[in-house]
RNA sequence: AGCCUAUAGA
């Protein structure tokens, strides 16, 4: 049974459930009894596919083989449901387990903020955080906002343009001592992003790095958006660069953020230069890219690019959406 | 042997 649950969280890694799930039948052909480890892994598994229907229907199961859930079970359930944006679903079984006796622990209500994040509702988010707050007033009390909660509702209200109470939470994460690392950053610049607060993008970047915080690649292009949609492409530019100083390759976020900074304002000339060089760099432009370059050649009324653009999208097989 | 978080795009 150890080696098969081994077995299913490999494949878990490396998000094939549908090979989970063999080796969970074969499992069950050779006579062998799932404990709550394996169906655990298996709803990992499926977690990780955003297999979030079929994650509820293995637990189910598991209840019915008569497999007590323990909290880790429950917990991997939360964040299938939050794969699937299904938030009323993750609060119902924060609900049952409490009926079950299991009390909440910190990853399980990170994980419901995650499901709330997911479908928009930073209310909901801030609600639960406010309970993960109340709990750890107490000193004694394990339950208590981590950087992960703090990181899970700062990107939740952030999503949703909410930058004032995503700055409230980086404040009070100072203040109580959370440590911040690079999700918080670019969860934070992504949130300056959807304002257009570009100065304020630069200004974190720059405080995270004195905290120690070693920028990856989610946090510079979290930054080059932030700086294109406030028209800043110059800085853009500047920022890749520092980020290829830094050792990290550009990826196709990277490029569509800069290309469409240069399409605002930096003029067509540039953005296909950037598009050039992503292809020599070998990263495979997407759907998303030619029509923003399409479009740009459009308003430049370079016709003949555009169709040439268009014939090699077609080429290419990519989707036009 | 199993649990939670972040980035772009008309």
């Amino acid at each position: 049974v150890v080696t098969y649950s081994s077995l299913i969280s490999a494949c878990a890694n490396v998000g094939a459930w549908e090979r989970a799930l063999e080796f969970f039948q074969q499992m069950e052909a050779c006579g062998l009894v799932a404990n709550v480890v394996t169906y655990t892994s298996l709803i990992s598994a499926l977690h990780r596919a955003g297999e979030w229907a079929r994650a509820v229907v293995v637990f189910k199961r598991m209840e019915v083989a008569g497999v007590q859930a323990d909290i880790q079970a429950y917990n991997t359930l939360i964040a299938a449901c939050a794969s699937g944006a299904a938030w009323e679903k993750a609060w119902s079984i924060v609900a049952s387990m409490r009926l079950a006796g299991v009390k909440p622990n910190t990853v399980s209500y990170n994980a419901l903020m995650s499901a709330c994040e997911r479908c928009g509702e930073w209310e909901r988010a801030l609600e639960v955080f406010g309970r993960l707050e109340s709990e750890g007033q107490d000193p004694q009390s394990p339950v208590r906002p981590n950087t992960i909660s703090y990181n899970t509702v700062i990107s939740a209200c952030g999503k949703e343009g909410r930058w004032e109470e995503a700055m409230v939470l980086y404040r009070s994460m100072k203040t109580k001592g959370v440590k911040m690392d690079v999700v918080t950053l670019s969860s934070l610049v992504s949130a300056c992003e959807k304002v257009g607060r570009w100065e304020d993008a630069l200004q974190l970047f720059a405080d995270a790095e004195k905290n120690g915080v070693v920028p990856n690649l989610f946090c510079f292009n979290s930054l080059i958006s932030a700086l294109g949609r406030g028209g800043q492409w110059e800085a853009a530019l500047a920022a890749f660069e520092r980020m290829q100083q830094a050792g990290f390759k550009p990826d196709v976020v990277t490029f569509s953020a800069l290309i469409s900074a240069c399409e605002q304002g930096g003029g067509f000339e540039r953005a296909s230069g950037l598009f050039d060089e992503m292809k020599s760099l070998g990263i495979q432009p997407n759907g998303y890219i030619y029509s923003g370059l399409i479009n740009a050649c459009e308003r430049a009324g370079d016709w003949d690019q555009a169709l040439r653009l268009f014939r090699e999208m077609q080429a290419e097989e990519i989707e036009f959406d």
